[in-house]
DNA sequence: ACAATATAGTGTCAATGAAACACTAAGTGT
DNA sequence: ACACTTAGTGTTTCATTGACACTATATTGT
């Protein structure tokens, strides 16, 4: 059996995009009493685990993200290390280390990737019923040092944002330019002008509009767009910002 | 005595400009045969160590800056950490882990860190005879996957250039607007029109002309500038590239 | 004193990109 | 047929970028 390495663990943050609103995959904590089996306290935690002897980080992070979404090959991206020795030392942690996981080390550096996915593909899972989306907007109490490598991992997202075309990491295969606009302000948290948003991406060779459109909506359908990393990667121009 | 943490090491990349040149500090690393003394190879690494317990990666990083450069409070930034399996896994590696090293461990993960320096500040060290300035442009066989990480470095600091006024951490206290356009040119492999250039610096309010000129230089003498953080956070916009 | 030399320092115009802004089109439901 | 809802479309103004050439002021050598 392969061996944990002590001092070493990545935490992926698993962004969704569902019902217009950034989401993040939490997962809860509940630290009881092993005595009393009393509830001391319930937070919730990032998608985290050490890493294997033998195993890099990417290939961690990959671990956790199949383990806890069933996917692959999806956007991953190592953002920043975390390595200050208050890290782990709330009292929440403190009792959680003493009353739950006695032998883990209290000097762990964590590497945080933080990952896009499209949140209808991740299917609900029984294996993981403690694990559930939250709004960016509407975070619960975070364990160990979360709260600070999430917000970090959120302005690294923002950043990538508009300097890279990854926003239809989060989107459906097809969408329509108005899902589109929605993600992209919700992200950035910026309000766009539809005309110039729809002018600036309509001459993006690598949003290709396919032949199928919105059904049953009572109002003018819209049409659906794909999004082509191939057509990008040969097209993209020097010193381009995606959205200003 | 402190413990080290065996899996996990900081490598500061250490940049300073000097020559018209970009220049990085690097320690030559001398593998002999133990029995016979005979060298058997030769190669450079940047400037690392093992965190210690205890310590955080910060903490390590300006440790070993310290240590190297004598000087404190320098721009320090985490750019990436490394985890890939074969980071010490080159013939020459394993021949330095074989013959000098036995008891290092083969898995350990390394948080690269960019730093720069006036190299005017940074005395030639009796203490470490080994270690000096190298230009990037012209480097010597790196141990390990320095050179993938001295890469990334590289390209960090012009992401980093381009977004933030930080090329002064390169330069002496006072400076001329030559001085400073060809470092933006060596640093971003670009050359710059003058008279764009310096429209567009003079316009930054932090940029300070101070009552003092070149001397003795045989053409008309320049002016000196200075640079001023504070004066910079106060006026600083939204959406800024410094450098086009 | 004067010429040669070397770098410092300065302004305009054209092209491009960003931001502001309001109406018509095409479906559904009643 | 009409009300309702979101889709889709162009023009103008302003700011930013990039191209481009000459004068100013010091030293050095004659």
């Amino acid at each position: 059996m392969k061996k944990l390495i002590d001092n070493v663990s990545v935490d992926c943050i698993i962004f969704g995009f569902d019902n217009n609103e950034l989401k993040v995959m939490l997962t809860r904590r509940d630290c009881h009493d092993p005595v009393t089996k009393k509830l001391i306290f319930s937070d919730y935690t990032l998608q985290g685990h050490h890493i294997y002897y033998g195993e890099s980080l990417e290939e961690a992070a990959k671990r956790v993200l199949k383990d806890k979404t069933g996917l692959e090959n999806i956007f991953l991206e190592q953002f920043k290390a975390f390595g200050s020795l208050d890290r782990l030392g709330s009292d929440r942690d403190k009792l959680w280390r003493k009353h739950v996981f006695p032998h883990v080390s209290d000097h762990v550096i964590t590497v945080g990737y933080l990952s896009l996915v499209d949140s209808n593909k991740v299917k609900p899972d029984a294996e993981h019923p403690d694990t559930s989306w939250f709004s960016i907007n509407d975070l619960p109490l975070l364990a160990f040092d979360h709260e600070l490598v999430l917000q970090k991992a959120l302005r690294t997202l923002r950043s990538i944002f508009r300097r890279k075309p990854i926003g239809f990491e989060l989107l459906p295969e097809k969408f329509t330019l108005h899902q589109m606009q929605t993600l992209y302000e919700v992200v950035l948290g910026v309000k766009l002008d539809k005309r110039n948003f729809r002018k600036k991406v309509t001459q993006m060779k690598y949003l290709i509009p396919i032949n199928d459109k919105q059904k049953n909506v009572n109002h003018k359908p819209a049409q659906y767009y794909i999004f082509s990393w191939d057509v990008y990667k040969k097209t993209k121009k020097r010193k381009y910002n995606f959205v200003t």
